[in-house]
DNA sequence: TATTGTTATACTCTATAACTATA
DNA sequence: TATAGTTATAGAGTATAACAATA
């Protein structure tokens, strides 16, 4: 029987289908923050600046895996839209604190309640374990992703 | 004791995991395509040409779900590097049929072999069980997704 | 008219080098 | 000298409109 679909070898590979169902998140969060006038990666900034206050954009860019010139633009959006403010740093004038403004806590939280609705869309007719287990396996692979940056498998010096 | 990551809520996302995973994947898919001179795209690309001789150019982008315009950049490439042809189709004289050379057919067979070692090294610390199931719930939040395009629960005319 | 492949174009995300001002 | 933020730039990947050849 079986005529088997035309992509039936990729689906074998974990990175093809983990691009196709991030692709289908991304479009679906993008499309539930376009309200708001966000993205997944302004999102995404937004709620770690509003989770730690006086962060400093190094250390923004490290905990995002974001490259410093491309949070420079981000954040002058999101300064732009009065979400966000750049204080200098008083102990290290070089350094800013970045703070969520009341809008832009209030704009976060929204969004957040929004994206998790659209999460609980995404993962329908996925139990809580699976949903539970889905997580962790997520995390074990990007750890051993991490992890193999290093050591070295492949490259040699 | 707490000291919760600075990323703590955003982790509890599933678009967020799965961007840390799926770029994860992503580099390393990369770097080990990029001995064959292949990245992620254009081997997707060359595999379902090779287990779909004949195929064309409209079909082929609606399967891997890129643009048509975009295809043909890939094909060009694809085709630069001898490892594909297009041939005008008899039956329908605007149509390219799609086939892999041997030198497509070999380059694929060991470049896929690499990526599926590679796919083991990712999956380390997750039992086949969890594999099984990690396939079955990306494949569940892609058809979620695939489902609301139409279903317009968003968007209103 | 509609479809196949194509060109041109633009936008997002990402990546690197080099600059400035502080330290 | 080193670091924080910035500027400029380039490369992928993606998306849309419009065209030529063919149906």
């Amino acid at each position: 029987m079986g005529d088997s679909p035309a992509d039936s070898s990729l689906r074998a590979f974990m990175g093809y289908d983990m691009k196709r169902a991030f692709t289908a998140i991304q479009s679906d969060v993008n499309a539930t923050l376009q309200p708001f006038g966000l993205r997944m990666l302004t999102f995404s900034v937004l709620t770690v600046i509003r989770d730690n206050p006086g962060l400093r954009q190094s250390r923004l860019a490290e905990v995002l895996m974001i490259e410093r010139p491309n949070l420079v633009l981000i954040l002058d959006e999101l300064e732009g839209m009065d979400l966000v403010t750049r204080t200098r740093a008083r102990d290290d004038r070089r350094a800013y604190e970045l703070k969520v403004t009341l809008k832009g806590r209030r704009l976060c939280d929204r969004a957040g309640q929004a994206v998790a609705e659209h999460d609980a869309r995404m993962a329908r007719g996925l139990s809580a374990e699976e949903r539970a287990a889905l997580h962790r396996a997520l995390r074990q692979i990007e750890s051993n992703g991490r992890s193999s940056d290093d050591a070295g498998e492949i490259s040699r010096p």
